[in-house]
RNA sequence: GCCCCCAUCGUCUAGUGGACUAGGACGUCAGCCUUUCAAGCUGAAGACAGGGGUUCGAAUUCCCUUGGGGGCACCA
């Protein structure tokens, strides 16, 4: 039973609209929706929109849609941060007023001129505090000439600052190793920091979980939560993704926004399984996991402190498993869509719904996405196969003969199903002197154009009668004119 | 350059001082099944980065080294 004394679980998931949210962006949400949902609090969504000049145009939208898809449905927000000006300014005025901030008239050249000179001299980049020591008449010439000046965090300049992560334990960091940051830039948005820690605050978060990348800015944060007068957040910083490389996953690596694992044909609940076991585990052999499982395990004490990288052959097994579980008629249902995308112009739409869920279930357990199930299919809407010859001759058979034959015995069938099918192809094997394997591979490659392919028979039901005998005359007709090559 | 984090099979991981001949999964390889492919089943190879302590005993604790990652913007 859940204490009512508890304070509420609230956490959140602050996206910034700069590009497209990648897997490990998700990988984040999708801890923090489990968390709120396991304890029954809240999953809050927040736009941290404070660069305007980085901003992607529809970028919200993109995040939204991840969201929707994996079905991490939030309780509060979107929030923009770009709508709560007002909040950041009245807090950085309090600084001010307190002692705790300063302006700082340093133009970006000079900035920047500073850091070039402190890498030349491999020292640590780091603001020098050129404006925290303006004289009173110093300040009152900046203030005349018109630059509009950036609010600075006056930082301790020694002592330490320590606090404790739920993940890493207790961390410390040397005050003198920070610099003044930057709270409020001149164009009046605040950086990351300010309105990261005003929102967190103002909103009531509870819980941040985000990645590993953010655990150096913490003491920033803590120093501001301290000269606020606040009570920090409780910390959990998650191990990073990384890409097979190793390094921080980026468009290099490929396909890593989240959203287009959907149009490669990746069932929502196969990548929030394969997700969550990115960085946490149930136990020592639990891989499948339903997302109520999830909600029902998952807690903080079980996420690793070990950067993982990011397997795609994994998630192809996986994903070919949700696939499979699928039923016949849901994962014909799903299949379309891809069908509809993938198939080659030539093949006329809209696609018979008949003849699709009859052609599905033959591929179902073929298929590692609903992406391949074009590739696989093409011959079921083909009029032509466009194969080479030599697949009929690569048996070492007189495939002439047997397919005549062949052909003359379908020719009379009534029953045009797999059973009768096997009834007659079978024996005719035999007759012929052919093991299966060669008979029903020549007649595989005649019947497809390939020689990987669905169940034989099968195939030939869901065909038809006439395609299939239609396909044997043109093997026969290919056969005939074995020298004819088209370039 | 400075600061921080991390370290078990190729990859994801289990392991919280003795139950470890280090377990599971993906992948790989072999076999079985079989009309091909896939699926399925069986089996195999495959890891505690190195060195010092602590301890009767260390994958597990401490230190150093090495390696990897991240951070150090008027970006988040």
């Amino acid at each position: 039973m859940e204490s009512k004394l508890q304070p509420q679980v609230r956490v959140r998931f602050a996206p910034s609209p700069t590009g497209h949210p990648h897997l490990g962006n998700i990988r984040t949400a999708l801890f923090n929706w489990l968390f709120a949902r396991h304890h029954g609090g809240k999953f809050i969504l927040r736009i941290e929109d404070t660069d305007i000049a980085r901003k992607v145009e529809g970028a919200v939208d993109v995040i939204l849609d991840s969201l929707r898809w994996l079905g991490l449905d939030w309780d509060e927000g979107p929030y923009f941060q770009s709508q709560r000006l007002y909040y950041y300014h009245e807090i950085s005025n309090s600084l001010l007023k307190d002692g705790y901030a300063y302006l700082c008239y340093c133009s970006p050249q000079r900035l920047e001129a500073m850091r070039q000179e402190q890498m030349k001299r491999k020292q640590p980049p780091k603001y020098d505090g050129h404006c925290r020591y303006l004289t009173q008449q110093g300040k009152t010439q900046l203030e005349a000439s018109g630059i509009v000046p950036v609010v600075r965090f006056k930082m301790p300049l020694e002592g330490e600052t320590t606090f404790h992560d739920v993940i890493r334990g207790q961390l410390t960091f040397q005050n003198s190793t920070l610099d003044d940051f930057i709270l409020l830039k001149s164009d009046g948005y605040p950086t990351y920091h300010l309105a990261n820690v005003v929102d967190d605050h103002l909103m009531a978060i509870s819980h941040i979980l985000r990645a590993d990348e953010w655990l150096p800015s913490v003491p920033r944060h803590v120093l501001l939560y301290q000269s606020l007068n606040w009570e920090p957040p409780q910390f959990a910083h998650l191990p990073m993704i990384l890409g097979p490389d190793r390094s921080k996953l980026s468009k290099r690596h490929g396909a890593t926004t989240a959203i287009e694992y959907k149009e490669q044909g990746y069932l929502p609940e196969a990548m929030i399984n394969f997700l969550a076991l990115l960085g946490w585990s149930l136990d020592d052999r639990t891989e499948l996991l339903s997302r109520e499982e999830l909600i029902k395990h998952f807690s903080l004490g079980r996420i690793s402190k070990t950067a993982a990288i990011f397997d795609k052959r994994k998630l192809e097994w996986m994903n070919g498993v949700y696939l499979r579980r699928l039923s016949p008629e849901e994962f014909a249902r799903q299949s379309a869509p891809f069908l509809d995308r993938d198939l080659p112009p030539k093949v006329k739409r809209p696609l018979d719904t008949d003849y699709v869920c009859r052609i599905t279930p033959l591929l179902q357990e073929r298929a590692k996405t609903l992406a391949e199930v074009p590739q696989l299919a093409d011959f079921f809407f083909l009029d032509e196969l466009p194969y080479d010859t030599s697949l009929l001759l690569s048996g070492g058979l007189d495939a002439t003969q047997a397919i005549k034959i062949a052909l003359q015995r379908l020719e009379v069938v009534k029953t045009w199903d797999a059973g009768s099918l096997e009834g007659i192809l079978r024996p005719l094997a035999t007759e012929l002197k052919l093991t299966t394997g060669k008979f029903f591979g020549l007649l595989r490659v005649a019947i497809t154009g390939r020689t990987a392919a669905p169940p034989l028979f099968q195939t030939m039901a869901v065909l038809g009668k006439e395609r299939c005998l239609k396909r044997l005359s043109t093997a026969l007709g290919k056969l005939a004119t074995p020298t004819i090559i088209n370039y």
